[in-house]
DNA sequence: ATTATGAATATTGAATACAAAATACATGAT
DNA sequence: ATCATGTATTTTGTATTCAATATTCATAAT
């Protein structure tokens, strides 16, 4: 049995915490959108004071959850149909740029590892297992983007798919959709073992454009 | 004389000013990089207490300006060759993004004021006066971005800009490369005369990589 | 001289206290 | 009844206080 001598004590301050906390509670819906952040609620639900509770509020506006009006406190950030349309595009190019990086400083193993996460999701597609198919989704794009080597990609990334990920909650497929996303996984695997950035940058774009789409479909039906 | 009847008057909150106060700050130098944020120190130079002045640090935080550490406080992020090379290919991104939007949802107005703006930019090339340059340069970047008409674009793009604003203080250009700035002007002009999102897109992209490389060149020369 | 050790000091984290503003409510006028 | 006006309550913004942790500095041991 070893030990890391690396571990360290940790205690984080309480607004980091907090804010994660409160994300989650934003992204699950528990803090309803256009709601207020009740301060003094909340303060008493995690058994804190105002200072730090304050704090989180206003990391959790610059990462765009909440928005902040004078003497006004917080309020949840509504997701509209616009909000996404925006999104769209800026997220398409950030894959894009993810997939061209990762072609160039992806390592063999790393790309047999992707072509092996790649299998194991069709096969949860065949089973039409759609949360283990979500699951390993989830692993292949976090993996894309370790492969491309840059922390500030992620982090840029990180902030607006969280964003996003309100309304992402493990939807349902239409079956040709589901199909050609499959389909356009096995063509990332195709593109990155041949090293072609362009074009896995392309499949990339095409692929969150597609699943975006879809989303507005489901979703905000009553908006259009 | 006319009235705006919209105007309100504006008691922003301390920790609002102060975040735009630090920023400068740092932008300037005057918080140098990899110091400490002298909590104590910037109160009694802005004349607040601690409160509002350390939920700024956190909103700085969270732009990517400073560090926090636990009980240790925040410090300065200090700009790194590592930086910016992360950050090209995600401005070059963004910015090929506002182009093609900017292609779509420009109106003819805002296509025959860029076209000014880029002639008298040219102007001042002419007369060899950078400051002129330099500012009517940020004119034209901030008008492509509202043709763009994607507010998520535009604050991601600033606080991507905002973080590498540090370095580019109006640096001087080498002759050659100043030139072909000013014809990649002229070409973003024609395309979006052209309505070819495409074309502004790449042109985009190619001018903020070719203007990045030249800050590496003369900035971190030492990092090599 | 250099490295430990511990006390004094300074800095940070969090809670509380106070002031200003917004909201809710009650009373009275139309 | 509806609307206005003024008062009470709540919420927000900021300052202050207290506790925990880190840093500095002096002293002592090797």
């Amino acid at each position: 049995m070893s030990l890391d001598l690396t571990e360290t004590i940790s205690r984080r301050p309480l607004h980091h915490e907090l804010v994660d906390r409160l994300r989650d509670m934003i992204i699950e819906g528990t803090l309803e959108p256009g709601q207020k952040v009740p301060e003094k609620m909340l303060c008493e639900r995690f058994g804190v004071s105002r200072t730090p509770l304050r704090e989180a509020v206003k990391i959790l506006a610059a990462e765009g959850f909440v928005r902040l009006t004078p003497n006004r406190g917080a309020s949840v950030v509504k997701l509209t149909l616009k909000d996404f349309e925006e999104a769209l595009p800026i997220m398409g190019a950030l894959d894009a740029v993810a997939g061209e990086l990762a072609c160039k400083n992806a390592t063999e193993e790393e790309i047999a590892e992707l072509a092996d996460l790649t299998d194991r999701m069709a096969e949860r597609f065949e089973a039409q297992d759609l949360a283990g198919y979500y699951k390993l989704n989830a692993r292949i794009h976090e993996l894309i983007m370790a492969m491309a080597r840059n922390p500030t990609l992620t982090e840029t990334t990180r902030v607006l798919s969280e964003r996003m990920r309100r309304a992402r909650y493990e939807l349902a497929m239409a079956p040709a959709r589901w199909t050609q996303a499959v389909d356009e996984h096995q063509d990332m695997v195709q593109a990155l073992k041949r090293r072609d950035g362009v074009r896995l940058g392309r499949i990339m774009r095409a692929h969150v454009t597609h699943k975006l789409q879809d989303l507005q479909a489901h979703l905000f039906a009553d908006e259009r």
